[in-house]
RNA sequence: GGCGGAGUAGCUCAGCCAGGUAGAGCAAGCGGCUCAUAAUCGCUGUGUCGCCGGUUCAAGUCCGGCCUCCGCUACCA
């Protein structure tokens, strides 16, 4: 069966994780956590890029070697934020594995051999104190109209060396016209028409190895040369499903199942990497193409990017140590519109977890449970005849999950889990209308407080589910609080397309209250 | 400069493609209820929809111009 493939970018190991690389990690298991509730084969791939000037150059600061320098990151951070945002990744990929080394070196051979590699020189200004080539970015001309190194505060020289050249001119008409065929390859559509503006000024060849360099990928018929490290970072994707192993091997047909990728999430900083040079570069090898690159946007605070140097950095740690990781995933997929930048602040987060978590779902799910166990011994009874009240929400539980589910396939996030959470409003509304508390006092009601009762826990059973990819830690907790687990089997096992069906709770099922879902939180002294 | 995105209630945002009496949530106030996590349900107010002009019976929405912020504009993880 074919794979679903998303993959998050790797992550560059020259610091530690903040909430930027954890949203899109966040948003790349909800999605595949949502495929797989489809039933669907899925490979959900991420991991860290470590090669590379700045790395090297934060070993040498910290005095270390640079595979010790990520040895150490990547164990003490990349690795545990995995864990402390709930991820369910597949794989995870470091470029300094020897299968992602001979995988990036069969590639551009067979680049190469395509014809798409040439040598040639490569000249720009060259500081000889910092002993690299440097970029029209990190260079000050003064007045006279010198060039100098800000670094050393002294003239850069003009120099050049050969280089390996990646043939990227050629792909110009190609990549215009497969986004012109298929513009959902490219979303949001703004990011689609940068991408095209860009690619309609015509492509130029592009550099593709550093002798300067020496953290990196050697080139096979190059060994004075490294591959540069975009050049070697985006192939993951590939490498890391197994491409460039011994043909008809396992590992070779995994790769024939997974690839192509289903969707390349990246932030939209890196968007041209992703949706011009990594297509292009498939093309020079032969290979199928992504079906969609999804740039997302900046997580801002106080209105601007975070940013490390204004001390808007926010480890993700410093959000789930307080309010746990399900509400963080929640909030991040929720609050903001999946493509669009958002504002993140402490205070919007407490408010939404208290009134949406806490007072919303959590709250439902401790009164509907609660009643079942008072009214019932934790006895779940059988429902008598249906009323409009109660048709009305089977009614609606249907249309819930039918934009849900085409919602979360789009990636729309935060619409996706609106639709559910209007359904948990309505079952909240249901249960004030219907008064269980009063039935309970009549005993000629007994069979209308029956129905009641069963309506909310099996209301509880289908949102449990929809709810499970975004919130897995806390909606497993209420599976087995209705006992859902006994009568149906693994949540993880439920299907979205059988979620609306109605009545799958049985009758004699064992409901227990449980601990709060999600706890009112006290006030936590902190800035935002 | 060119291209693209954004500017709507105190806050966060939807609505704009297919014009028809300004929306949601939060926050605030009042009321109902008491199963539940002082929770839940109902009611209530507020807006020069960035500015100017045009098209139209009718413009937040379409067209032109302008202002502000942001992004992209070739090898800066």
């Amino acid at each position: 069966m074919a794979a679903y493939y998303v993959t998050t970018p790797i992550y560059y190991v020259n610091d530690a994780p903040h909430i930027g690389h954890a949203y899109t990690t966040t948003a790349g298991d909800v999605l595949t956590r949502w495929h797989r509730q489809r039933g669907e084969s899925v490979w959900y791939q991420t991991g860290v890029d470590e090669h590379g000037t700045k790395v090297q150059r934060a070993a040498e600061a910290a005095g270390v070697s640079p595979q010790e320098w990520c040895d150490r990151l990547v164990s003490q951070a990349w690795i545990p934020v995995l864990d402390t945002i709930d991820a369910a990744n597949d794989g995870f990929i470091r470029t300094t594995q020897e299968q992602h080394r001979l995988g990036v070196q069969r590639f551009w051979e067979v680049v190469r051999d395509n014809g798409y590699v040439y040598q040639a020189d490569y000249e720009g200004p060259y500081c000889v104190g910092c002993e690299e080539f440097k970029l029209p970015g990190d260079v000050v001309t003064t007045d006279d109209g010198t060039i100098m190194c800000p670094v050393h505060d002294r003239p850069v020289e003009m120099l050049s060396e050969a280089n390996w050249f990646f043939r990227l001119s050629a792909f110009t008409e190609a990549l215009i016209s497969h986004y012109e065929n298929d513009p959902s390859a490219i979303e949001p559509v703004s990011a689609h028409n940068e991408v095209m503006s860009f690619l309609r000024q015509g492509l130029r060849d592009i550099s593709m190895s550093r002798s300067s360099v020496t953290w990196g990928i050697g080139l096979p018929w190059d060994e004075k040369q490294v591959t540069y490290v975009w050049f070697d970072a985006l192939l993951n994707y590939i490498t890391a499903i197994g491409y460039g192993t011994e043909p008809g091997s396992e590992q070779a047909m995994e790769f024939e199942r997974i690839w192509p990728a289903d969707v390349h999430l990246v932030g939209k900083d890196i968007l041209r990497f992703h949706a011009v040079y990594w297509p292009a570069m498939l093309m020079a090898a032969g290979l199928a193409l992504p079906r969609k690159v999804f740039a997302h946007g900046w997580l801002l605070v106080g209105g601007e990017k975070m940013s490390k140097t204004r001390l808007t950095g926010i480890a993700p740690e410093f959000i789930v140590d307080h309010f746990g990781s399900d509400a963080f995933r929640y909030y991040f997929m929720r609050a903001i519109n999946f493509g669009h930048d958002g504002s993140f602040s402490w205070e919007d987060m407490n408010a939404r977890y208290t009134s949406e978590l806490a007072n919303g779902l959590g709250n439902l799910a401790s009164r509907g449970t609660a009643m079942v166990e008072r009214y019932r011994n934790g006895v779940l009874p059988a429902a008598g005849p249906p009323t409009d009240a109660e048709t009305h929400l089977q009614t609606l539980l249907l249309s819930t999950v039918e934009r849900c589910d085409e919602r979360m396939l789009a990636l729309d996030f935060a619409e996706g889990i609106a639709a559910i959470r209007e359904y948990v409003e309505a079952v909240n509304l249901y249960v004030t209308e219907q008064q269980p508390w009063a039935l309970a006092k009549d005993d000629a009601q007994a069979e209308r407080l029956n129905s009641v009762l069963y309506t909310i826990i099996e209301s509880l059973r289908a949102i449990c589910v929809l709810y499970f990819p975004v919130m897995p830690k806390a909606m497993a907790a209420l599976w087995q609080s209705l006992g859902a687990h006994a009568a149906l089997g693994e949540i993880a096992d439920q299907r979205i397309q059988s979620t609306a069906q109605w009545g799958q709770m049985p009758a004699g099922t064992v409901v227990s209250k449980g601990e709060n879902l999600f706890p009112r939180l006290a006030d936590a002294d902190v800035q935002s």
